[in-house]
RNA sequence: GGAGAGGUGGCUGAGCGGUCGAAAGCGGCGGUCUUGAAAACCGUUGAGGAGCAAUCCUCCGGGGGUUCGAAUCCCUCCCUCUCCGCCA
């Protein structure tokens, strides 16, 4: 969510960073409201001002033995007065609110403008793109020539977009997994936690997957109305509502693996081959929470944890900034790693490390005491996939395949498979 | 699934329908003392909003109701805990 203040004091300037998003911004409806919402407002008080000081002079009459009667008379209308008053600006209230929730947030100065990802930035490289002296077969191909991956399985048990995995490759999976999880805890300093795989509402708006993208989520229905987490972002960043963190907690570094449900509702025919975009796949998912001034270097240093992961294993990659008409809703700046993918002679997303300045923060309630001030002010989150365990599971097949179709282990999983070379 | 208890400020925890944004303790901050620290003592300390300001308004799990007036009474939903049953 934006800050209130801005809409109401700067709603130029917002309208203009909203525009680089490709985003029109109705100013002339939002200021009436807004004129509207403090008159109604400033009567609502006055109203609740005159009923509290007359009911005040009420209970000091009876204790004191006066007659009330005529005190009570005039009071009479004043709360029908009030309630109808109340009702109007409740009204208004929501229809502000609904707009507040539906805005995303304002891209980053240094983001780049741009409609979508043709526009996106490449900022570096990594690694040479393995060269093949035969033509190298896709993760597909692979995977059922080694009888490892079957999707027909899985259709036969849920559908299209799920894959079954099995034998070595299943265990190459799990490798990669406890891999990431070590590094990062090990070495980068996030403390690894356990969260639920359902959650509430609540949270999904805390993170701004809900109200706007409830078609993106599976949604578990019963008494209690709870949602398969799309991302381990949700329950983990949802650690900070409603919290205020002292200063020295600061920062907070989180690293989870989960599954995560995605429905893919916007994405028919696409990426419909192989395990690029599954309902359901594993990510090991950094999240931070920081001091606002911390946030931009915050950003680099997740964006390089997650780096790290596809260095050491010797995957080949580039950093893109997304454009601001390629930003997520909630992301202020975002970047994307690609990694090579031998398959698709194309760099594909495997990673997304996103700063979201106080937007999430200000839907959560997320806040820290700052010292300077002696007050509450909001946090400032990050989050980034280190990595998305199903497309790196991709890309060290394709990567590191040979002319027989056998796939080499990479030498920092080898002590998770049990010292094998070559996945058997 | 059955029975019961409870949700109050950063935390613990009091709170007859009226002067209660709320006792007390802890914690935090400031001070006295001390070479310094601890202890002790004194003071101070909820969050959000409107307004240039004085000041005012809202918030005691969520929503609704009764009342001139609700943390307190009623309805409803949510959540937590304890015991029994079942169970990975």
């Amino acid at each position: 969510m934006l800050d209130p203040r801005l809409l109401r004091t700067r709603l130029a300037e917002v309208a203009a960073h909203l525009a680089r998003r490709g985003l029109v911004l109705d100013t002339g409806r939002i200021e009436s409201l807004e004129t509207e919402r403090k008159g109604l407002q400033m009567q609502v008080q006055a109203l609740q001002g005159e009923r509290n000081a007359r009911s005040k002079a009420i209970g000091q009459a009876k204790a004191s033995g006066a007659d009330i009667v005529p005190l009570l008379a005039e009071v009479s209308d004043l709360g029908d007065r009030l309630k109808a008053a109340e009702a109007r600006l409740d009204e208004i209230r929501q229809t502000a609110d609904a707009i507040g929730l539906s805005l995303p947030n304002l891209p980053h100065a240094s983001v780049p403008d741009g409609r979508d990802e043709r526009d996106n930035r490449e900022e570096r490289r990594w690694g040479e793109p393995p060269s093949f002296a035969f033509q190298p077969r896709d993760h597909v191909e692979l995977g059922s020539l080694n009888g490892w991956m079957d999707f027909d399985l899985a259709a036969k048990l849920a559908g299209s977009r799920f894959v079954v995995l099995s034998g070595p490759l299943a265990g190459l999976h799990r490798a990669l997994i406890q891999f990431m999880l070590d590094t990062h805890t090990r070495e980068h300093g996030y403390t690894e936690v356990y969260v639920p795989y359902l959650v509430n509402a609540d949270s999904l708006y805390g993170t701004g997957q809900l109200p706007k993208f409830e078609q993106e989520l599976f949604k578990v229905p019963g008494e209690r109305d709870l949602y398969l987490i799309p991302t381990a972002e949700v329950p983990v960043t949802n650690l900070l509502r409603d919290r205020i963190l002292a200063a020295g907690e600061l920062p907070r570094k989180w690293v989870a693996h989960t599954p995560c449900f995605r429905s893919e509702a916007g994405s028919y025919g696409k990426d419909t081959r192989g395990m690029i975009r599954q309902h359901q796949f594993e990510k090991v998912e950094l999240v931070q929470a920081v001091r606002p001034e911390d946030a931009f270097q915050a950003l680099e240093d997740l964006t390089g944890h997650a780096e790290t992961i596809l260095q050491r294993l010797g995957l080949a990659y580039r950093v893109v900034t997304l454009c601001a008409g390629d930003l997520g809703f909630a992301a202020c700046k975002t970047y994307d790693l690609e990694v090579w993918l031998p398959g698709q002679e194309t760099y594909r997303e495997i990673s997304s490390c996103s700063s979201f300045g106080d937007f999430q923060a200000r839907r959560l309630q997320a806040r820290w005491r700052n010292p300077d001030t002696g007050k509450p002010e909001l946090l400032h989150t990050l989050n980034g996939s280190g990595l998305a365990v199903g497309r790196t599971l991709v890309a060290v097949l394709e990567n590191y395949q040979d002319s027989d179709g056998r796939v080499i282990v990479p030498e920092v999983l080898r002590p998770y498979v049990g010292w094998q070379d070559v996945l058997a």
